[in-house]
DNA sequence: GTTTCAACTGAACCACCGTTCACACGAGGA
DNA sequence: TCCTCGTGTGAACGGTGGTTCAGTTGAAAC
């Protein structure tokens, strides 16, 4: 209800822009929280209005329908990936480095949107045709970047020849599984343990020989996948 | 309609019974073929009614509700899981070859029913609570099936020490990667080579050095993860 | 104080669909 | 032929919930 000073200062019409993305936000954060519990079908659009503080009526003034509140959830989380994946592979130029970083921040990602991650797999079939087509191609969009590392490194002599793509889906699928599996996984990991150990095992099938010591910290994974090498504080505490 | 000589042969109740798994059945296949392309909300018991060519009055005759339906699909494809991988293990007594087999025939049954498999991601949150553990229990048992073959693997010194939850979990989400990404996935590779290269591709940082020899079938897989010993009949032909 | 207008409200509307049940059918027995 | 009963039918019922819109609010302009 109050307006801070930035959007005094400014015209009416970004003051009208700055409302609209802060009642989107209160939405998209509201659908969030009811839809993990819930699912998209079961959550009604009166307690998404009740849960965001706001009124039906309001809630129509910034989506078109309820199909757009789903889009507008998972938008969300496909654009952050696709900003926090690239930043986190900024400033290193190592192929197999960048994988790495861009994987771990992946997992990282997931497991701050990890409600929302789910919801892309139970609900992204209610989207219209168009709508789903854009959220497919984020994916892939998020994907190509793993890849492209992947063929970098393999052009590189770091990694053994492999199929960039599948390797590449790979690691998006294990990223999900944290999401996924969670109920299995989060009992005894954290994300990071978790992002490690998959990354080392990874990458112990696809980094030449000639390379391993080089890259011994990535294939030293906290599961100590790795083998005779590693025997690192051992996350069997945890469990 | 027509009874054939086994049931005439049998006393009433076992007709009663065989009616009762074949309406069932025909009530399976239509729903799960309109789940796949509408989802399970989407799919009105009117439309399933005609797709099974019977009546909404009937299909209330084997189902207690429409919730019902759905979980007579979920169980149908997890049970098969059940009974098909220990089928493909028994005759097999070395743990890497049991788990191999395992592995590949949870594709093949994954790839048998890609539909009920991607149905359980989407709409077992629609499931009751009770219903839901059920599922989730079964879920369990299959992936205990290679937790255990992993341990063995272990115990026995031909596997490095590894986290067998972690890579059993794996294992599943790899198979049911198969359904999840088939979008991506089966324009290019067919079953057998999408789990031989998944199975290489774990295996490569599992098998201990002593070993790779006597396992260099499985870990030379299709994809060619496996480095330099293998340059077999490339799938680059396929794409 | 009055006017104006964008933003917000929530009760009411009505299309939709899961479920029911009164009836139809037909095979076997009397 | 008539009766019985297990099985199948689909129109109709009723609850639900997405969507709308006539009315309210309150801040800014004059």
């Amino acid at each position: 209800m109050t307006r801070d000073a930035a959007e005094v200062e400014a015209g009416p019409e970004a003051i009208r822009a700055a409302r609209t993305s802060w009642r989107r936000r209160q939405i998209v954060e509201a659908a969030t929280r009811l839809m993990e519990e819930q699912g998209f079908h079961d959550m009604l659009v009166s307690s998404l209005a009740r849960e965001a503080g706001i009124s039906v009526g309001t809630v129509y003034q910034y989506v078109n329908s309820k199909e757009g509140i789903l889009l507008a959830v998972l938008e969300d989380v496909l654009d952050t990936y696709a900003s926090e994946v690239p930043a986190a592979m900024a400033g290193l130029a190592d192929p197999v480095e960048r994988l790495a970083a861009g994987f771990l921040s992946y997992c990282r990602v997931i497991d701050a949107h990890r409600m929302a991650a789910v919801l892309a797999y139970r609900e992204s079939h209610s989207l219209g045709r168009e709508d789903l087509q854009r959220v497919i191609a984020l994916e892939v969009a998020t994907t190509g970047l793993l890849t492209a590392e992947l063929e970098a490194g393999r052009a590189a002599g770091a990694l053994r020849p492999h199929d960039p793509e599948l390797v590449g889906w790979n690691l998006t699928m294990l990223a999900h599984m944290w999401a996924l599996k969670h109920r299995h996984l989060g009992a005894y990991l954290d994300v990071d343990a978790y992002g490690r150990a998959q990354l080392s095992a990874v990458l112990c099938g696809l980094v030449v020989d000639a390379q391993r010591e080089r890259y011994a910290a990535l294939l030293e994974g906290p599961g100590s996948v790795a083998g005779p090498l590693a025997a690192p504080e051992s996350l069997d505490g945890a469990r």
